[in-house]
DNA sequence: TGAGTATATTCTAATATTCTAATATATCTC
DNA sequence: GAGATATATTAGAATATTAGAATATACTCA
């Protein structure tokens, strides 16, 4: 996704869905590893159907690309550059910790392909 | 304005006020020549107390600066380095003949400073 | 000072967004 | 196939945002 030729609304619209803190630290733990729906839930403490809208939203403007094995769906960042928004993940705080969290989770719950 | 440091929170609320077409596109019109509110009233076709609040929104980010003269409120890009938003504007379209228009509109109403 | 103009703020109704609970779908395992 | 698990979708209540009308403030000029 380059950022060329945008018209305003469209614009406008992926930023919107960027401007939600639950839908930017999502975007940060999957920019680091590919993540299952379930880890993402217990990492954020939220709920698993709070974080499927969310990552509905995410897809909608195509931020996100999902893999599905199994009843699992992982996401991670959509592989073509956007390199605005990764300019804005390299900006927020690490998620590390976070993310050991979720590998215990995932180790409990088999979700770990 | 750098784009360091910014928890996830603030990064969102920037992003968040970014995510309107109206305001993304008094962003594009100030970062190409200062005007002042009546002159963006006009060329959006949008009420003053409209323009107003959304000017509003940018001045709690930041994002714009204001310059008063007389009556007037002159607006324009927060002039601190924000590649981010310059990114955003750049790919834009381009808004010369909305500006012409606001030319006319400024003659008129000897805003014009 | 008083009338006129530009802008900001406040209030309100309409609309949009978010979260939770319930339900649906899909896949695995037995 | 039946039950279990992971995810998605839907519906509805709570909340937030938006736009317009009315009002307030600030400045100018006669």
């Amino acid at each position: 996704m380059s950022l060329k030729n945008y018209d305003i609304d469209e614009m406008a619209n992926i930023l919107k869905v960027l401007g939600d803190p639950t839908r930017l630290h999502i975007l940060k733990l999957i920019s680091e590893r590919e993540l299952c729906v379930c880890e993402i839930s217990s990492i954020l403490d939220l709920s698993q159907s709070n974080v499927s809208q969310h990552l509905a939203k995410l897809r909608s403007v195509n931020l996100v690309r999902e893999r599905k094995r199994a009843q699992w769906v992982y996401y991670s960042l959509n592989p073509e550059p956007f390199p605005l928004l990764l300019e804005i993940l390299k900006n927020l705080p690490d998620v590390s910790v976070e993310l050991k969290r979720g590998e215990r989770v995932a180790e409990n719950n088999r979700c770990k392909i």
